[in-house]
RNA sequence: GGCCCCAUCGUCUAGUCCGGUUAGGACGCAGGGCUCUCAUCCCUGAAGCAGGAGUUCAAAUCUCCUUGGGGUCACCA
C-alpha cells in the first residue's frame, strides 16, 4: 500500500491567511520532497471553517506561489490520491470505522458533552485542565450498550487505548520519543453527528494518500502520539515523522509568534516587496542550517535543497529575528540584475507617484540603479527616490549647508550657467563638476553638499550626478537657482 | 498544574552522536578603510557554552538535579 517513492504533505487549514510558521513547515516539506525526488502534496483541513473558502484558500495558493513551493498533487494540479480537500473525503472515514468496530479498537460513549465538560471541572476545584475521559462507557456492560445504540442514544466513537502501556516513535529530528499511556486519552475518533474528528481523519488522509513521512511543527506532538496509536489500532504502516521547532514571536512578546503579533502573515513580506528567495533562505535558515558556515553570497534554491537534510535540522524553538531578513533578502537584491530590479520595484514607485506615466525606459534604470545598494525589500525604493517627484523641502542640515556655505549663492548660479547642454550619463555630468570646481578653487565635497543639497533638500541621497540626470537638466538649473536664493537670502 | 519537547555570543546557528578546538560563521552593534553624502563593499573589534553535582587525566560535548523557555491537555484543526 505505501509507495516506495517518498511523499510528504502539507495540510493547512484555510484560515484566510497563511501563517509563516506554516510556511516554514510547507517549505521543509518541499525541501524534504524535492531533495530525495519525492512527491509534495498539498491537503486543505477545511472540515471546519466553511467560511470565506474561496478567499481563505486564495491565501494559501498565492503564499506557496510566491514562495515558490509548487505542490506536485493538490487541489490545483490534481492527482491519483484526490480528493484534496478533506471535506470532500468523507465517505472514506466509514470504513476505518467498521475496521475498528470489528477489531474492537473502538467503542461507543453516551457521555454527554455537559457531563464530560462537568466532570472536568471537579477535577482539581476548576483549576485542573489535565483532566482525562475517566473511561466511563469503556466499562459499560455488552447488554446495556446494545440497549443503548438499540434505542437510539446518541454516542460517539472513542479509541480503546492499550492500557498499561506505552508508545514510542522514532522522531526523525527528536530521535525516540515517548509518552505513557497513562497520560492519554481515550480520544473520540468520530462525533455524534458522525464525522471525523481531526486526528481520526489526518491518519486515514495520511494513509489513503500514502504519505511516507509527516513533517510538522512541535506543537503537533501530542497529536502524534495519539496518531500514532491510530494506525497501530488498524493495524497500518506508522509513517516517519518529525517536529521542526517553532518560531516564537520577537522580544517584548513571549510565547510562539501569532498574528497578533504582527509579521506572522506571509502577504506581509509579499506585500513589502522582499525578494522571494531571500525570504525562503531566511525561513529555511532559521532552526536549520548546513553545517557549514554560512556564506555572504545569495544562496540558491538548488544549494538549499541540494543541501537539506531533516536530521540536521535544530531541536530549539527560534526567536524571530526580522533584521536578519533584511539582511538576507538585501544581498539578493544587491545581486539581481537591474533590469530584473527595475522591473520588481516599477510598481512600488508608480503606487507612490515616483514614475510618472511618461516617464521611460532610461529613468527607470536611473533610478534602479540609485536604489539597489540601498534598500532591503522594494517597498522601500520610493523613499530614495521621492525627492525628484515633488518641490523640495530643505531638511534643516540642508538649509544650514546652502546658507552657511560661503560664496554658495554665488557658485552654484555659476555652475548652473556652465551646466551642460544636455544630460547624457552621471559620469559626463561628474567630470565637468570637477573641472568647474577646481577652477574655482572650490573644494569638491563641500561644493558637491551645496548642490545636493539645492537639488534634493537633503544631505543624504544616491549619488549626486544620478540626481541630476534623474531630474533633467531644466529642473536641475531651476532647483539650483531657487537654492541660491536661499543662500543669498540666509547670507543676508 | 499533568504530560511532552528544548537549552552555545543580544538573535539565528556550527561544534554534542564517536569528550582533548585560540568555541567557528551570519545578523545586529562598535571602530576603521573606500568615497561627492548616504548606502554598498572591505578590514578589525566587543560579545556565548544557564547553574550545580557526578564520571574522567580531560566535559560545551556523557549522567543526574535545579533553573529557565516552549508546546499541549476539546464531539477545533
Amino acid at each position: 500500500m505505501i509507495s516506495e517513492r517518498i511523499r510528504v504533505r502539507f495540510a493547512p487549514s484555510p484560515t484566510g491567511y497563511l501563517h509563516i510558521g506554516s510556511a516554514r513547515t510547507a517549505l521543509f516539506n518541499w525541501l524534504f520532497a524535492r531533495r530525495h525526488g519525492g512527491v509534495f502534496v498539498l491537503r486543505i483541513e477545511d472540515t471546519d471553517e466553511q467560511r470565506n473558502k474561496t478567499e481563505a484558500l486564495a491565501a494559501i495558493f498565492e503564499g506557496l506561489r510566491w514562495l515558490g513551493l509548487d505542490p506536485d498533487e493538490g487541489p490545483e494540479q490534481g492527482g491519483a490520491y484526490g480528493p484534496y480537500f478533506q471535506s470532500e473525503r468523507g465517505p472514506t472515514y466509514a470504513e476505518a470505522v467498521k475496521q475498528l468496530e470489528r477489531s474492537d479498537g473502538i467503542y461507543p460513549c453516551f457521555c454527554t458533552k455537559e457531563r464530560l465538560a462537568q466532570r472536568r471541572e471537579q477535577r482539581g476545584g476548576g483549576g485542573d485542565a489535565s483532566w482525562h475521559y475517566d473511561g466511563h462507557c469503556r466499562a459499560l456492560p455488552a447488554a446495556e450498550v446494545a440497549e443503548r445504540l438499540a434505542a437510539g442514544e446518541p454516542y460517539t466513537w472513542r479509541l480503546k487505548i492499550p492500557r498499561p502501556g506505552a508508545t514510542t516513535f522514532n522522531d526523525l529530528i527528536h530521535g525516540p520519543t515517548t509518552v505513557d499511556h497513562a497520560d492519554v486519552e481515550d480520544l473520540i475518533l468520530v462525533r455524534a453527528d458522525g464525522t471525523p474528528t481531526y486526528n481520526f481523519a489526518v491518519v486515514i488522509d495520511d494513509h489513503l494518500m500514502a504519505i511516507t513521512h509527516v513533517i510538522r511543527g512541535q506543537d503537533h506532538l501530542t497529536n502524534s502520539f495519539k496518531q500514532v496509536l491510530i494506525y497501530e489500532a488498524l493495524g497500518w504502516e506508522v509513517p516517519a515523522m518529525g517536529h521542526i521547532s517553532l518560531i516564537l514571536a520577537p522580544p517584548p512578546h513571549t510565547g510562539k509568534l501569532s498574528k497578533r503579533h504582527g509579521g506572522a502573515e506571509i502577504k506581509e513580506y509579499q506585500d513589502k516587496g522582499y525578494d522571494p528567495d531571500g525570504f525562503v533562505t531566511w525561513l529555511a535558515m532559521i532552526g536549520w542550517s548546513f553545517g557549514k558556515d554560512e556564506e555572504k553570497e545569495p544562496i540558491a534554491r538548488e544549494e538549499l535543497i541540494a543541501n537539506f537534510d531533516i536530521a540536521n535540522a535544530g531541536k530549539a524553538n527560534a526567536r524571530m529575528n526580522p533584521s536578519k531578513l533584511n539582511a538576507i533578502s538585501g544581498r539578493h537584491i544587491r545581486a539581481m540584475p537591474p533590469a530584473e530590479l527595475a522591473r520588481k520595484i516599477e510598481p512600488y514607485l508608480r503606487a507612490a507617484g515616483c514614475l510618472p506615466p511618461d516617464a521611460g525606459e532610461a529613468a527607470l534604470a536611473l533610478i534602479a540603479e540609485c536604489v539597489q545598494p540601498r534598500i532591503d525589500f522594494f517597498a522601500q525604493a520610493p523613499a530614495i527616490v521621492d525627492w525628484a517627484f515633488k518641490d523640495p523641502v530643505y531638511e534643516p542640515d540642508a538649509l544650514k549647508a546652502l546658507a552657511g556655505t560661503a560664496g554658495a549663492a554665488e557658485f552654484l548660479r555659476a555652475y548652473a550657467e556652465t551646466l551642460p547642454a544636455a544630460f547624457a550619463a552621471p559620469a559626463d555630468l561628474e567630470s565637468h563638476a570637477r573641472d568647474f570646481s577646481t577652477a574655482r578653487a572650490l573644494k569638491f565635497g563641500a561644493f558637491a553638499k551645496a548642490v545636493r543639497a539645492a537639488l534634493t533638500g537633503r544631505l543624504q541621497t544616491p549619488p549626486l550626478f544620478h540626481c541630476a540626470c534623474l531630474l533633467g537638466r531644466e529642473e536641475t538649473v531651476r532647483r539650483i537657482e531657487r537654492a541660491a536664493e536661499v543662500a543669498a537670502g540666509g547670507k543676508a
